[in-house]
DNA sequence: GCCAACGTTGGC
DNA sequence: GCCAACGTTGGC
């Protein structure tokens, strides 16, 4: 299987690229969307790339990169009663959601905001920069990933 | 904080 | 199966 790219958002308030630095890595709970969960179970495979996004952010864009270093499993905080992201459909017996963990590759110097990712040429059919578009997993292609990275790079990275 | 766009739910 | 109502996402 060859390898693939996603772009994955998170808001800041949640996790940053920053977060992910210290940790290492990190399990991405929480996905609540069919369309989303079935490219994590599916289609991720361990290696693949990953556009970290930073949503309702100032600006909102592309902070970082990942890679998938473990491939879809239960979203276990499904069966945490109480917990925010606590769902009774989605039993232990009989799984609904789904997450992958993600390792921690790089920081951009640059943030690629979302109107640096409208503006640039050979992003236009990029999933994000079409309006509406909420999906929180989706996939890029590796040409669109090497356009943002390298733009990310323009700018060095402090650490 | 506003609100447009979207996904999901549930009545019928 | 249709679709109105509702809740959420996320840019601005």
């Amino acid at each position: 299987m060859p390898r693939r790219y996603w772009l994955m958002k998170c808001e800041p308030s949640a996790y940053t690229i920053d977060d992910l630095a210290r940790d290492g890595h990190t399990c991405w709970e929480g996905v609540r969307n069919y369309q989303a969960r079935n490219f994590m179970r599916d289609d991720m495979q361990v290696g693949d790339g990953v556009l970290f996004y930073a949503s309702n952010a100032d600006p909102s864009g592309v902070t970082g990169v990942a890679e998938v270093v473990k491939v879809g499993y239960p979203d276990h905080f499904a069966w945490k009663k109480g917990h925010k992201y606590f769902d009774a459909r989605s039993p232990k017996s009989e799984p609904v959601w789904v997450m992958v963990d993600i390792g921690f590759v790089e920081r951009l110097g640059e943030t690629v905001s979302l109107a640096t990712l409208k503006a640039m040429s050979g992003l236009g059919s990029m999933m994000v920069t079409r309006k509406g578009s909420r999906l929180s997993v989706q996939p890029v292609t590796k040409k669109e990933f090497d356009i943002v990275v390298r733009r990310g790079r323009r700018t060095p990275s402090p650490s």
